[in-house]
DNA sequence: TCTGGGGTCCTAGGACCC
DNA sequence: TCTGGGGTCCTAGGACCC
């Protein structure tokens, strides 16, 4: 190997390792009841299917899909249905990392289910075995199905996995050099199969009959710049061969830090917006202080039922220090919050994003600092705000109490 | 009556990702 | 009845400066 259809050197070999469903897999892991069935995994508040298995997509299960107008069908077919548990995911997630670093030193932790690693320096007659291993060893250890595409850049590893995804010879692992066959199956992948080109864009390509990849790197530069961005251009540089996207080795500092959630059902009394913003508060401190960053700034908002009423207010607070204190930024939300607050509106959803994060050994001095006048936290009791999860399964690997006990 | 040009910084909105 | 959450980046436009 060492050219691609295009007749480009090929110089670095990037790989996309991804676990396949990995919700409904790190279920299955706990639950082997659910191994064969239908299995569908919801996002909070039980609103919709965020994973699903082979078998729930065969029942054409569609990702995104509102469960209400699932719900039926599936306990007709005997489902596995289960409520998003991510403190599970995100422990689950940590084990896959830790056996792929066994096998590099570059790797970047892209989302928690996949990430991209460096196979530049395996040697070409090495590398199919070296991903063999890998995925057998994640398998055996933590107990989660990977699949790992290879190619000279992001976007083409991207796209050979996701085309060998759909190929049935395969199995686990592929390389975009395997075959010149394969590379000219890739131009007549849909473009909004591709990776950066999202819905709107693709919409606005179809409509003009650029809806293969094959056609959209046919398309002039200057055409893709201004129907998208740069990062459109980039995505065709790439399909072409080029390298745009390095691979991001270090841990990114965050930029800003949200903490929201959508009601287990409409509110209308600001006692209740109180506590749930009281409650996302805390919980976007807790992981403030566990990032070891600290805010000097925030947003809230308060909205309505998108699909209904869509309503949206926010406000930009600058806090009169960066601080992690609780009742210091509870006493200058509360002033905004009441101002923001509207007696005739009905309301779904609130939250905070935090912005301007400094790591916490930086203390940025403001000299204008004000004391602030201290607001009592609402009292937690009547939670109509509280999400719904009615198909939890349990914190197997994070809590004591919920180990799983195996018997003989 | 006539009303520059270049630069930076900030923000809102909209695109993308999982 | 019921429709997720958490990110990054780009661009346009306004404020402001000299």
């Amino acid at each position: 190997m060492g050219e691609n259809i295009l007749g480009i050197k090929k110089t670095v070999k990037i790989g996309i390792i991804d676990c396949n469903n990995f919700y409904v897999s790190c279920e299955r892991v706990f639950n082997p009841i659910s191994v064969g069935k239908p299995t569908v995994v919801l996002s909070n508040n039980d609103g919709c299917v965020i994973a699903r298995s082979q078998e729930a997509k065969k029942y054409g299960i569609k990702m995104g899909e509102p469960f209400f107008s699932k719900r039926e069908f599936m306990e007709q077919k005997d489902f596995c249905i289960y409520s998003s548990n991510y403190n599970l995911y995100g422990d689950m997630s940590d084990r896959v990392m830790n056996v792929i670093r066994k096998y590099t030193n570059t790797i970047e932790v892209y989302s928690i289910d996949e990430c991209f690693v460096d196979f530049s320096d395996t040697p070409d007659d090495e590398l199919e075995d070296k991903m063999n291993q890998i995925r057998d060893e994640v398998k055996r250890q933590v107990g989660i199905p990977v699949s790992i595409g290879v190619g000279p850049n992001k976007t083409l590893a991207k796209l050979t996995s996701y085309l060998a995804k759909k190929t049935i010879s395969y199995s686990g692992v592929c390389s975009y050099w395997s075959s010149k066959e394969f590379q000219k199956k890739l131009l007549d992948v849909k473009i909004d199969e591709v990776w950066g080109i999202g819905r709107k864009w693709s919409d606005k390509l179809n409509i003009y009959g650029y809806d293969t990849v094959g056609k959209f790197i046919g398309m002039d530069d200057n055409i893709i710049k201004k129907w998208t961005n740069i990062n459109g251009l980039k995505t065709k540089m790439e399909i072409l061969g080029m390298y745009c996207h390095p691979i991001e080795n270090k841990i990114k500092q965050k930029k800003v830090l949200a903490s929201t959630r959508s009601f287990g059902s409409d509110v209308n009394s600001f006692d209740q917006i109180c506590e749930a913003m009281h409650y996302y508060i805390e919980r976007g401190v807790k992981r403030l202080t566990d990032a070891h960053i600290t805010p000097s700034s925030a947003t809230i908002f308060l909205s309505g039922n998108r699909y209904k009423d869509n309503h949206h207010s926010s406000v930009y607070i600058t806090f009169n220090r960066q601080t992690k204190d609780i009742k210091e930024i509870w006493s200058q939300v509360y002033v905004h919050l009441r101002e923001l607050y509207d007696d005739e509106k009905v309301y779904k959803k609130c939250g905070i994003i935090f912005n301007k994060l400094f790591p916490e050994d930086i203390e940025q001095i403001n000299l204008f600092e004000q004391e602030f006048i201290e607001i009592e936290a609402p009292k937690n009791e009547i939670k109509m705000w509280a999400m719904r999860q009615d198909y939890l399964s349990k914190k197997y690997t994070s809590s004591w109490d919920e180990i799983p006990v195996i018997r003989f």
